[in-house]
DNA sequence: GGCCAATGTGAACGAGCGTTCAGGGGCGGC
DNA sequence: GCCGCCCCTGAACGCTCGTTCACATTGGCC
């Protein structure tokens, strides 16, 4: 058994973490989500992280409260980003609906491809929190759900998308719900390397979506 | 504590599970599905799915040899039973590959709609099985994607169907991975009482469906 | 009525879990 | 050169898990 001797992370990676003042907390947030993303939150346990990051059990509870804050912490991070990047998207995109909708699937699909171990835990492990932890994340949710909405009510105001009417009346909600799920489990499947890089791949699901909301012109 | 009285289930309803020879299979396999699709496989324990069906824990292995091998045989025949609708509903849908696309997406929601907790159970827990017994659902899965494909493929052919090119070239599975994804997780949020029924459900995944890989004519 | 196979019981086993905690070491400030 | 703080270690605790097993109990068959 080598004894391992105490190293400074982030000092071994000089201009990079030199600032960041609490490196084991990042190495145990990486080393989770890797851990986390491969094999699932509940058969991961403590150990395993925390041999990943080259420390022992009990040095997570420096850190964290518990294993289900660890998780609460991370689901909250990468998802608070998510909905900063596809609100940018959409007030970068100008007035048109359209362009609207092309510029937040296009930012979806391609943070799902990009970040794929942050997107898989974000969406699949939320389950396993505590009740009372998951209230701002499904908050955050509907938000992204509802900038969808958003867009496609003005679409249709202004005459520019037209979405398919079933029975004579529209379930905006389902839609959105729709195209969402589609391009949250690209995160499920997509490797880099196949037919599609991720910028492809943005373009194509962009023009999925826009074809099924009926957008007119083009 | 009330000792239980043995039951003859299926006496019980008589008519209709009379001839069945394995009752307590069945009662098993029923709350094993309920409680995995509830609250997921790692966290249901042997003690609460037996305690479900009014028996102790080690009866199940009476009929099981393991508790993997049980969510194998729950996911294994229903995925087997969704392959089937879904070849029998492109089967009868006649020559036209926008029809048979319509076909394929109305029976899959539908399904996915109605029988939500085998479809969760299905699509969230293959995960925790043993690696040697995924190999023929993941078969069954590329088989239902390929159908998609075949039907896209045809289409394209007879000129009924366009689906977007991304600089010059196609992805069909990508697309149809696409489609699936949709179609698969409305098992997720859906739930009967919305605005629309499970009818209307299928008829607007369908639309959109038709309309994203643009089906001609109408 | 006696036998057999099928089925259920519930205690027991060994393993592994999340979490706690007493102890130790390094480092900046004085 | 010492103190105090932060961080880490690793044994220990209490618990629950999947699985096994010796032992009932049942129901059909001769």
């Amino acid at each position: 058994m080598t004894k391992r001797k105490p190293v400074k992370i982030g000092a071994t990676t000089p201009g990079v973490a030199e600032r960041d003042p609490r490196p084991s907390v990042e190495a145990i947030r990486a080393a989770a989500f890797q851990q986390f993303a491969e094999r699932g939150y509940p058969v991961v346990t403590v150990r395993d992280i925390m041999k990943a990051c080259g420390l022992t059990q009990g040095a997570l509870y420096n850190h964290f409260k518990s294993k289900d804050e660890l998780l609460h912490d991370i689901i909250t991070s990468t998802q608070a980003e998510l909905e900063r990047q596809c609100l940018q998207a959409v007030g970068e995109a100008g007035a048109d609906p359209r362009a609207q909708l092309a510029a937040f699937v296009r930012t979806y699909v391609m943070r799902h491809c990009r970040l794929r171990e942050e997107a898989l835990v974000a969406n699949r492990e939320i389950g396993w929190l505590e009740q009372e932890r998951v209230s701002d994340i499904r908050r955050s949710r509907r938000a992204i759900r509802d900038i969808l909405v958003g867009i496609l009510t003005s679409g249709i105001e202004k005459g520019v998308l037209d979405p398919p009417k079933i029975d004579g009346k529209r379930d905006l909600k389902a839609m959105a719900m729709a195209l969402l799920d589609q391009c949250t489990h690209i995160s499920m499947w997509y490797t880099p390397g196949g037919q599609l890089d991720e910028e492809q791949m943005a373009t194509l699901y962009a023009e999925m979506a826009l074809r099924s909301v009926g957008a007119a012109g083009k």
